[in-house]
DNA sequence: TCCTACACTGTGTGCGAACACAGATTGAAT
DNA sequence: ATTCAATCTGTGTTCGCACACAGTGTAGGA
């Protein structure tokens, strides 16, 4: 059981004192090159790890962290990011980071504009943004703040072609449509249709939910099948509409006879099933995404096959760790962080839920 | 941003000295009941939680922590547990957490107790210790000697029925033999049989193959069909010998020609598939146990259907951080942790695999 | 009355690192 | 040789808490 190394240890090896120990690790100069070298040498042969907690009770700094997130009312999605955070934050307040939190409305460019704003011009500025960059205009702004005053940025659930975001956590869309194949293939006969469903307002600028379609049509056009042909998209921005809801899917299915799978490109399915109630789908074979309770009961029921897990609380809670990991443990952070694609079913589901159940518990 | 409450506050506010406050904290006595009520009263008034950094720092104290695993020649499974409790240290470690660790062979329960006495009767005795109970009457020899000696400990794997353990941590034996037999049942017809394959040494030990098989058969009684009958066991100690385990498995199938699906109860599927390399097996399905390189290739090329991830990195990785949990945070510690069942497919297979090469980014 | 025992409370030091500031050394310019 | 600035190095204080120890007060016995 060796001891710990301290930087006391290093100044006496070297024949220095501990504040030139200081200067060389940190790096604040006015050390003459050859002591540099010898004290630098000492840690070495000594294997020498700063003590992290003496250091943060040292720094006795505060660390602002601003987030900025999707309201739970806009989809109840997005309670679950925010429930990982909250447990990330009991983990690592006491290095000093302090949340400033701040949410828009999902469909609500201005408000997110606005918050950036707010997080911006705080009295103590954050040194890190964590994000969902949900409107592509605006977050490329926010980014171009965050590089020029020198704030990291970590971004959640969707990723930016920015080379300068400190980390993206999330899923990988495009994965997650090939796997989406995979599970509608299961049984699935040579004439028969899937159909891509995207419930969403603007599709057009979700670029995940194109990559979700993409990943889907190259698994079947790997499969060398004549399914090729028959996957088909429908957007859907009046989801909220059940009626037109029903009578839309109504009419695809009277269009496309051979229609028998269905993809739901987000966590929204359930809002098909509600639609669809009365009509039956026993020959249908739906996969969506996200545990939330509206989608569990469809899935117990065998309405939904199966689920595929964004793991969207542990994405809050890595996000949040990324940026303790960058300026706490100054660990390397990846840049690219995907979080496990779990298909879930009912006879799974459980350990699933009650992880999240578990988060709640600490908070 | 409210400042955080010190002692020095508390001792201010109660017109006492910080040495009281410490007194009343750590219930040290020496301090009169209406001085302690009066400080415990402003506690709670400012809501006082202490500064865990200053605390561990002050304490300068080390927590020894017993580890007691099979090692990695046994079964290559075991580096993964072995793998997450090193990542978990290096989280802990700062606090004072040392790791005593010892590895015995899987099938040598001598060497297990050898083992346990050497935790024991360390010069520093252990505060806690993780281990795995592979060996009943040995594990509960050690149990009663964590009970006299006041020393936590941390189950992982595998449960026992003791209820003084701080917590489990692995899967849920029985459920995962559930879903493996909602993943068998995928396709089946009504006449196709089921083998539940135990590759292991005393077998008639190990409850938790029991509870697996109990869990598939389980599932095929509530499909109420024709079914239930049909699921057939087979044990084989002697898995290490290809020729010996191909043998018996062509006699199995010639003696069982509806055969047509494969559960194997543990990580060692790739014996079998091993064993069975030039034999057709296309219209078999397999379903196994746990990411290793060896049940990977076998998973990529469709001869395994589906790999059920036990999460043994995060096993290991969640047992230490309870005892951290536990011993630094004072948190409250769940008895049964059970970890998800994760469903694998090639199509999701890297998310988890890279998970594990991650870890030490996540928590 | 004094002493002792005991209950109670305050003070001081150390944990390891960060940083401000004072002090020492050097070299160049006067 | 002296001054001055620049460069380099050591000391001391601080962070919040834990704990040893010193100090005060009170009651009871001799």
């Amino acid at each position: 059981m060796e001891k710990r190394i301290r930087i006391k240890d290093i100044a006496e090896r070297a024949g220095v004192s501990t504040g030139t120990v200081d200067r060389v690790i940190h790096q604040r100069g006015n050390v003459s090159p050859e002591v540099a070298d010898r004290v630098m040498q000492v840690m070495r042969e000594l294997n020498y790890e700063p003590n992290i907690i003496a250091s943060t009770l040292a720094y006795n700094r505060k660390l602002p962290v601003g987030v900025l997130l999707p309201d739970y009312d806009s989809d109840p999605y997005w309670a679950l990011p925010n429930l990982g955070l909250k447990r990330a934050f009991q983990n690592v307040r006491h290095y000093g980071i302090v949340l400033d939190t701040h949410l828009f409305g999902l469909f609500d460019p201005a408000a997110f504009l606005a918050k950036a704003h707010e997080l911006l011009d705080a009295p103590e500025p954050p040194v890190a943004i964590l994000f969902a960059p949900i409107f592509l205009r605006e977050s490329i702004w926010l980014m171009e703040q965050c590089r020029t005053r020198g704030i990291a940025s970590v971004l959640i659930n969707t990723d930016m072609d920015d080379p300068d975001a400190l980390c993206y956590v999330g899923q990988d869309s495009y994965q997650s449509g090939v796997l989406a194949g995979k599970l509608l293939s299961i049984g699935m006969g040579p004439d028969d249709q899937v159909l891509v469903l995207n419930l969403d307002k603007e599709t057009t600028n979700a670029k995940h939910l194109w990559d979700k379609e993409r990943g889907l049509r190259d698994y079947f056009l790997r499969l060398k099948g004549p399914a090729v042909a028959s996957v088909i998209r429908y957007d859907c921005e009046f989801f909220e509409d059940q009626d037109a809801l029903r009578d839309a899917m109504l009419q695809l299915f009277r269009e496309n006879p051979q229609l028998s799978r269905i993809f739901v490109t987000n966590s929204r399915s359930y809002f098909v099933l509600d639609a669809l109630n009365r009509v039956s789908l026993r020959h249908f074979r739906t996969v969506g995404f996200d545990l939330l309770p509206q989608n569990m009961t469809y899935l117990e029921q065998g309405t939904i096959s199966f689920l595929i897990n964004q793991n969207p609380v542990e994405q809050g809670y890595l996000a949040l760790m990324n940026i303790a990991n960058h300026f706490i443990y100054k660990k390397p952070v990846k840049r690219m962080q995907y979080l496990p694609l779990d298909i879930v079913v009912p006879e799974n589901a459980r350990y699933y839920l009650q992880r999240e159940k578990d988060l709640e518990l600490v908070y």
